[in-house]
DNA sequence: GAACCGTGGGG
DNA sequence: TCCCCAAGGTT
């Protein structure tokens, strides 16, 4: 068996070495190999925004907050508004506010140093077992076992686990640890992410070009796509609600009121239109007279459908001009429209805004 | 342990 | 169209 070990390590590794994606966080194996040691701070950014989200959708992203913020003293000194309003589109929300304040925990509490043991990793925010293992592999290149979802496929597949997920999870852990390269750990830890996204994928894997494809027990029984077994997921509710967009001026300087959420639950610290609480029985919503934040003269502008994590959110939009007798409601302030079509908005009130453009 | 927390791409 | 999925963390 350690001679199993040893040859997966040596073919993986070299399979990277030839085969591994270049990414803009990421130190290639000849650039270690020459001495170059990543950025922890840019290490820290790019595993943040990679958590649940894919590398196209987080690398704008990543250069965005790179070119605004390029130390972490320049992103925990940023207004949060700011960092929330860069955010907005990524999703998971949270992960922005814990971003921020872990910014500013390193910054002012470790003179701008990220630790490099586990334990001083996960006592930051927004830093779980995962991402505390990443950094310390891919910005310290020391001893570390990633387990993110690619890992636990390629595992489950090799070892052709049979418990569900999340209930295999320590076992998955044990077998990663003990695969894990302690000679090469950032380059190691990357390869097998790499891996699970190029070759190991969930459906049609490569497995004629997968280094481990003679190790792989799934691949020699030929059902490896029946791994990683999986718990029956629930059903989605659905919730209703109303929005309303207020708005003033047209074309290219119009601008619509928008009030911030709460920092706790769904998008916190992100900005909104105004409306109702989002109720599943569509029945016992208030009327829209009722319920407008402002005596305007409403129309139904249409609807839009918005897919959150565990739920669907179907708003119906109410707009109306601006009358400038009115007064303003507490907190609601105006943004403009036009810069990318309502940038800074989480999606569905994105939808919503557009719904009236 | 389970619920909560976004978004967009792919099959 | 619908369903699955992603470099998870927090409570």
């Amino acid at each position: 068996m350690s001679g199993d070990i040893a040859a997966m390590r040596s073919r993986l590794l070299a399979w990277y070495d030839r085969e591994g994606r270049t990414l803009p966080w990421r130190i290639r194996p000849e650039e270690r190999a020459a001495g170059r040691a990543a950025d922890p701070y840019a290490v820290w950014l790019s595993e943040i925004m990679l958590q649940q989200t894919t590398v196209p959708h987080a690398a704008p992203y990543y250069a965005k907050f790179l070119s605004l913020w390029p130390t972490v003293h320049d992103l925990a000194n940023a207004p949060r508004e700011d960092v929330m309003a860069a955010w907005a589109g990524l999703g998971y929300y949270a992960r922005a506010r814990n971003l921020h304040a872990c910014a500013q925990a390193v910054s002012r509490g470790l003179a701008g140093v990220f630790p490099s043991d586990l334990e001083g990793l996960r006592a930051l925010p927004g830093i779980g077992e995962y991402t505390a293992h990443a950094i310390r592999a891919a910005a310290f290149n020391l001893p570390a076992s990633v387990v993110d979802a690619n890992v636990e496929r390629v595992i489950t597949r090799i070892f052709r686990i049979e418990a569900p997920l999340p209930s295999a999870k320590p076992q998955i852990r044990k077998a990663a640890a003990m695969l894990a390269d302690p000679d090469r750990p950032g380059d190691y830890a990357q390869a097998i992410m790499d891996l699970g996204a190029v070759i190991c994928t969930p459906r049609a894997p490569s497995c004629g070009s997968c280094p481990w494809e003679s190790h792989c027990a799934a691949r020699v029984a030929g059902d490896q796509e029946r791994y990683p077994v999986k718990a029956a997921k629930k059903a989605k509710p659905v919730r209703h609600g109303i929005a309303f967009v207020v708005f003033r001026g047209a074309g290219e300087a119009r601008e619509v009121l928008v009030r911030t959420r709460p920092d706790k639950g769904l998008l916190g610290g992100m900005l909104e239109v105004p409306g109702t609480d989002w109720v599943e029985d569509a029945g016992a919503l208030p009327s829209p007279e009722e319920a407008a934040p402002l005596a305007l003269e409403w129309r139904e502008a249409g609807g839009i459908t918005h897919v959150f994590t565990h739920f669907e959110l179907r708003l119906t939009v109410f707009a109306a001009p601006f009358d400038a007798k009115a007064s303003l409601p507490d907190g609601a302030r105006w943004v403009a429209v036009h810069p990318i079509r309502a940038a800074g908005l989480p999606t569905a009130m994105k939808k919503a805004v557009q719904a009236v453009l």
